[in-house]
DNA sequence: GTCTATAATAGGATAGAC
DNA sequence: GTCTATCCTATTATAGAC
């Protein structure tokens, strides 16, 4: 029977949220496996590479979702103040108001940092850029707006360890209340 | 020879590198004897609970750290923007100009946030609450010194996490610069 | 207080049947 | 493509000598 229980795109999501929960050396092969209902070595035959592969693909499929979602909002179309407050809903949505933590920020501390350094600095990267490009857009200089892009950036990433240590996700609603103006103020 | 090789809060400052660096999760029993040179019964015999008690007492040294030199420095004499000025001095010690992560923040995410929540929220408690005091001090209104306040600790955490993350502590040292007059603008 | 040795278990990974 | 069964190593933890 050539048919998955599972497509292959599901099969990610499981994987996503039990690394994003537990962290890449919290997450087992028992618990990966139990979260996609499937067993070990059904999951090894889809990811011969084992746990290793199962984060790169998840790295993956976590930057294609903030291309099309939280930097696609940046590269619509109508004017800046709008398309960052698309971005914000974005991140709301993708982080589900703060009751979530970050794959990436999550795998960016302790042993699983140095093993996916290229996947992270990508990503980063990604939503660096493109911040900074949409500020400029906007008629704030290079360099500032390079700043405020990494600002952004790293108060996302703080706000949801703080939501993650302490259990309230209020400084990161607090920040995507506030994102747009913020980014934009003189 | 009732001599230990290393007093206990040498042995818990090398424990507290390799949780700091590994994370719990990555942090195993033959990393924290080798970074100690102790054997691993040696540790059991110091902390009879294992990983979690030594744990623990990593986090109630970095509390103590915490209090005397970065929430001390905002408590000395002088004025507001003098002691702001001392406290981002302290956490630029003890982060080593961004060269090294954030115990705490690491503990955050991944399986280990739950086990050690209260511990957690006490020392982003302790940090914030002192912070919001000392801008009250300058002037500031209640709830404005708060949001300051967290957002400072925030703005702490996201640029460790994009340090380890990307091997880059730019955002971190720009942070550090900032940070006095970041605070206290109108 | 530290060591060597060893238990006991969990974790990652593979083999081979269906 | 999935399963059961198994292997092997790493990991946590303990026992007992010195």
């Amino acid at each position: 029977m050539p048919t998955p229980l599972l497509s292959r795109e599901e099969l990610i999501d499981r994987l996503f949220e039990v690394f994003r929960d537990e962290g890449f050396e919290g997450a087992s092969m028992a618990d990966l496996a139990a979260a996609t209902g499937l067993g070990k070595s059904s999951l090894y035959h889809a990811f011969p590479g084992g746990k290793d592969e199962m984060a790169r693909a998840v790295l993956a499929a976590i930057r294609a979702r903030i291309a099309s979602g939280v930097v696609g909002a940046l590269q619509g179309p109508g004017p800046v103040a709008a398309r960052l407050k698309r971005m914000a809903d974005a991140i709301d949505v993708l982080y589900e108001k703060g009751t979530v933590g970050c794959l990436v920020g999550a795998f960016s501390q302790g042993k699983s940092r140095r093993a996916f350094r290229p996947e992270l600095q990508d990503i980063f990267g990604l939503m660096i850029d493109a911040l900074a490009a949409t500020l400029r857009e906007a008629g704030i200089a290079s360099a500032e707006a390079r700043r405020r892009a990494e600002d952004a950036v790293l108060a996302i990433q703080g706000s949801l360890v703080l939501a993650c240590g302490t259990g309230d996700p209020a400084a990161f609603r607090r920040l995507i209340k506030n994102f747009a103006p913020r980014l934009l103020e003189p």
